[in-house]
DNA sequence: GGCTACATTGTAAGCGGTTACAGGGCTGTA
DNA sequence: TACAGCCCTGTAACCGCTTACAATGTAGCC
């Protein structure tokens, strides 16, 4: 903080040599005399100098930054939310997004990137500006969840690399990773009608601009009328990922008189939780009574009592393959645009009425089905 | 992507003005007569040209980044870890620190700072070079969860502002967020002593590396000794902040014949969530046969059976407290190094044994503590 | 020994802004 | 009318590094 650290021009001075000669010693690209070299690593080793990434950000148009945008939940109108803001966010924390991060930031480390978080207000989507100012920071784009609309999206990528994450949304102007919803839901409905017997079921949304959450429930609806099965309007109900908004609009569907369907497939784990809890309040048991299931299969849900049966995805995978096809498309702009899904897998547990076996779970598939698009 | 975005030299040509003009219009700093401004401003709008944050940072130091540093747990030697990489990192995720992330992101977008994640492989504290090289890209740095030595700290510390999130330590040369483990686990043990007659007790770690865990088993064994309890040195299991972790050492301990203390304390909820699992797996209840407690409070242990005494800290809040500590740093330089500690808060529910109420949490006092500390 | 060719190294022009300093235009006052 | 003084605006250096191009040194060859 004192004094300026070492530039590029220190030690080209203590080591008696040019700048463009310390450049190429520091790049190790073109040609320098093993003696030069090793005079310049000295005169660096002793000015204990450290190469500014921005400075050479700025001349090599190159800097090592990944941006990931993602929409920062805001739960409003949920009757359990608490008033802070603070704890709202908290409650809406730990979700899915965490590991899809971690993933990708780990991924990113390995191939030398780091990433840029920035969160994008849910219900302020002026972050258009914003994000066209990270353009000048990062060298890609991760948008999680469909921050952007596609007009915005196609905007962007023509001014830098973009990689989509989420949903059905095969974007024409980007990249698109995803689970394969689809996939996953009619599993899901297959499990329940010929195994349990289920003919009513009902489901439970995330957030509602959610594409994840709209694939999830459309998926469900299609799947379960295509094995014979209903689902009632008054059993579609809308909550918003936590836990609290499982819980509160399950606790608000027994307040009516309509009969409860016998199975409800939750858009996430931690609604399904919230779904268990107020279905026991209300004296109802699972799966007994009634059968209920998430998707996620983070860690925790399967020490609860019923372990819950959900969905397998791999979040971190997720990320590491979004973080791969942005570098591709980095190292080869020509790459053609297209569509990743991920495989996803069905877990049986205890909460669907199977047995509840917890057995190591085996390693996922890691196939990645490729589908490529007309550019 | 095609052609190169506008730069200042651009809406300088197209508003027939010099660059300077349009910087101080930028910047609207300097006196620029309204109708000169107006001008620029509609160059801007017409080339919808976008400020390069990268070459203002060059020429300002000012980045307008902060940088996270956080430590990559590297789950290894678990009998429950599984073999792939990925899988393991899964189930280490979702931990605190991601609440911590995002409130320190939230808080630092509303500043008008970005986060730049990066992770430290905790068995691989080579770090330090790469954390040089953020030296330049961003403007503070927050370390969580002791990344570094203290010496390597006080060397970062001399040439960026740091902020230190974990553990006891008030380190003397930068800033120090952290929560009261000490207060949090003295009243922990009272409750545990005085309302359920615990007599010896146990306690079941994090990662042991972690200043937190350390912090939280050191004050939980001299607060249960200050009541009259004890520890076995047999009932202090070390475990890894996962479930599994959790899971894997109970079921290690109850192999053994020594009698089971009556409670355990763990380190954070997963653990707590883990060690119930094994309890009951092998035909002991909670709390009927044994209590177990977590920390953290993270939003679905309440909705597990039973729902888990536990403490609350508020991760958003330390995340926010970190970045504001940060960015006071940023604007006065000489502000004192200190240590600001945060409240917490036992939160009694069904794992003790009191109970089962589940009421809307109160809002936590957001009373911060400041200790000043001898520069 | 003189000349060509390649390996090294130096010079200097950017990259896209910021900003110290200088200069030009106006207004107010003597 | 001349000049001081304030407003605005332009000029150009600089932030730290990369790199095209020029310059130098040296080795190989006739």
């Amino acid at each position: 903080m004192v004094d300026s650290p070492p530039t590029i021009y220190d030690v080209a001075a203590r080591a008696g040599v040019s700048t463009a000669t310390v450049s190429r010693a520091l790049n190790s690209l073109a040609s320098v005399r093993p003696s030069t070299r090793a005079k310049v690593m000295a005169a660096m080793e002793e000015l204990e100098f450290v190469p500014n990434v921005v400075a050479r950000g700025l001349s090599s148009g190159k800097h090592w930054i990944l941006g990931l945008v993602f929409t920062r939940a805001v739960v409003e109108g949920n009757p359990l939310a608490h008033d802070s803001d603070t704890l709202v966010v908290e409650e809406a924390s730990l979700l899915y997004t965490d590991i899809v991060i971690r993933g990708a930031e780990m991924r990113a480390a390995e191939l030398g990137y780091s990433l840029l978080l920035s969160s994008a207000d849910e219900n302020h989507p002026s972050g258009m500006t914003s994000m066209l100012s990270l353009t000048g920071t990062v060298d890609g784009l991760i948008l999680l969840d469909r921050v952007l609309r596609e007009e915005d999206v196609a905007y962007l990528a023509r001014r830098i690399p973009v990689v989509l994450l989420a949903g059905q949304g095969d974007s024409p102007s980007a990249v698109t990773v995803r689970v394969d919803n689809q996939h996953a839901m009619r599993s899901l409905a297959e499990h329940l009608v010929r195994v349990h017997g289920v003919t009513r079921a009902g489901f439970v949304t995330g957030s509602n601009e959610s594409p994840d959450s709209v694939a999830r429930g459309d998926a469900f609806r299609s799947a379960i009328e295509e094995f014979g099965g209903t689902i009632a309007d008054v059993d579609f109900l809308e909550a918003d990922w936590t836990s609290a908004g499982g819980e509160a609009v399950m606790a608000a569907r027994m307040q009516r008189s309509d009969p409860l369907p016998e199975a409800f497939a939750c858009a996430n784990d931690q609604t399904a939780v919230g779904v268990i809890y107020a279905l026991n309040a209300g004296g109802l048991k699972v799966p007994e009574d009634l059968v209920v299931t998430g998707f996620d299969d983070i860690s925790l849900t399967r020490y609860f009592n019923p372990p819950l049966t959900t969905i397998r995805q791999s979040g971190s995978i997720l990320g590491q393959v979004a973080v791969d096809a942005l570098v591709a498309m980095l190292d080869d702009a020509e790459d053609v645009k297209r569509t990743i899904v991920l495989p996803t897998e069905l877990v049986v547990r205890g909460s669907c009425g199977c047995v509840e076996d917890i057995e190591p779970r085996p390693a996922m598939a890691e196939v990645i089905i490729l589908k490529s698009e007309v550019g």
